[in-house]
DNA sequence: CTCCCGTCCTGTGGGC
DNA sequence: TGCCCACAGGACGGGA
């Protein structure tokens, strides 16, 4: 489940591959209607390759290719598809003979083609909160959100309060600032606990190249180094790294979430 | 408008 | 051993 640090991690890897080489004729081996417009990028040279969120952005001049990885996608800018490519959705050859693979187990993921930083058709991008390691995810802008909330966690996962955070890295930081999952409104301090913990683990994320859970590769098919550093994330019975309490796995907002049950008092 | 929940998809693993 | 089914989850979209 690539977040923002794993998809950080593939655009480093991934923009001296592609920027400057120019997109031809899109190749689907698969119909899904995931995939919307490709057709429209070709011929278009690749100018920039940023990230906003869990979401790729490849600046095509007047458009722009928006890619999300979803649970189980993968790119790879290469000749020959990555043997481990097996379930191969889109092949998108380059000018200089490489080409952007696209694969994706799941099919959970999407590319889009759409014209530059018109959002409207992608619901999500278009309300992202602030990028959590930006000067604009402040930690009074944070608190009076998180005001406001019914469940924290569920608050996390909409991209709405702060961009990126998915499953992972919200039980992370969660933990790290010792709040339940399932809590409502936090007050000033709980906030600026759950602000600096949010920016703490996704920058560790990213120092680590990402959490490779089971399916995460980089944009070289590298594994990440960060599930190694996890504080509580599929780490259920495992002693809590603060307290020694085992930790426990409970369903919030429709999601397993890993917990410690001392540090993390559902009243606290 | 917001909130909640079903849906998409396939590999895995537990139970019998 | 082999089969079946529940489960995993990010984003979307429909219904309340």
């Amino acid at each position: 489940m690539p977040e923002l640090p794993e998809v950080e991690t593939i655009r480093q890897d991934l923009l001296p591959l592609l920027v400057g080489k120019r997109l031809q004729t899109p190749f689907r081996h698969i119909v899904d209607p995931h995939h919307r417009n490709l057709e429209r990028a070709a011929g278009d040279r690749i100018l920039g390759l940023s990230r906003r969120g869990k979401y790729l952005l490849a600046d095509l001049g007047a458009r722009e290719l928006v890619i999300h990885l979803g649970m189980t996608g993968q790119l790879a800018v290469q000749a020959a598809p990555p043997p481990t490519f097996r379930h191969p959705c889109v092949s998108w050859p380059l000018d200089d003979g490489s080409v952007l693979w696209f694969n994706d187990q799941r099919r959970f993921g999407w590319l889009v083609v759409v014209d530059r930083g018109d959002h409207a058709s992608i619901p999500t991008l278009h309300r992202m909160g602030p990028e959590p390691l930006g000067a604009d995810f402040d930690p009074e802008s944070f608190a009076t959100a998180v005001a406001r909330v019914r469940g924290i966690k569920a608050a996390l996962l909409s991209q709405r309060l702060v961009a990126g955070v998915g499953n992972i890295y919200a039980d992370e930081a969660l933990h790290l600032a010792r709040l339940h999952p399932g809590r409502g409104a936090l007050d000033r301090h709980e906030a600026e606990r759950l602000h600096a913990a949010i920016r703490q683990v996704l920058g560790h994320g990213i120092l680590h190249r990402g959490t490779t859970f089971k399916d995460y590769r980089d944009g070289m098919g590298r594994y990440g180094g960060n599930q190694a550093f996890l504080r509580v994330f599929d780490r259920t019975g495992e002693p809590c790294p603060v307290c020694q309490t085992p930790i426990v796995k409970i369903r919030v907002a429709q999601r397993g979430s890993h917990l410690c049950p001392t540090c993390q008092s559902p009243g606290a």
